[in-house]
DNA sequence: GTCATGACAAAGA
DNA sequence: TTCTTTGCCATGA
């Protein structure tokens, strides 16, 4: 038998990440937990940091902590890069912190359910 | 080869 | 309630 996913954990990040619609958002926890590791969180956010070296696009400014707030923007080209990206898919950013965070947040334990 | 660190999160004190 | 600790695993020195 092949193995049909012999990927890493950072590879199932990009590709979780990678579907995330437009306009909506998700967070770190969620992608960890879809993946079966919940505590590992950190790594979906370090593989974020990866992402840089990657030639694929990663649309890392639709993922934050599960607070909403742009924890990772800092890592963009610059600061105000990640607002910009999610205002301009219709989102509303105050202080950081993304408004009405539960309403536009997508869970890929349920928009990719089984 | 080992050790430290990282865009987080949940649990304990 | 806030502050501290622990877990996760890949990457770079």
């Amino acid at each position: 038998m092949p193995k049909i996913e012999n990927v890493n954990f950072f590879d199932l990040v990009y590709k979780v990440v990678r579907l995330i619609p437009r306009g909506r958002i998700t967070s770190y926890g969620a992608i960890a937990s879809y993946l079966g590791s919940a505590q590992s969180s950190r790594m979906v956010g370090w593989a974020m940091n990866s992402a840089h070296s990657l030639t694929e696009k990663i649309p890392a400014h639709r993922v934050v902590n599960r607070n909403g707030l742009l924890t990772g923007k800092a890592h963009f080209e610059t600061i105000d890069r990640m607002q910009k990206l999610l205002e301009a898919e219709g989102l509303v950013i105050k202080n950081d912190q993304i408004k009405d965070f539960e309403t536009y947040f997508w869970n890929p334990s349920i928009e990719l359910a089984l």
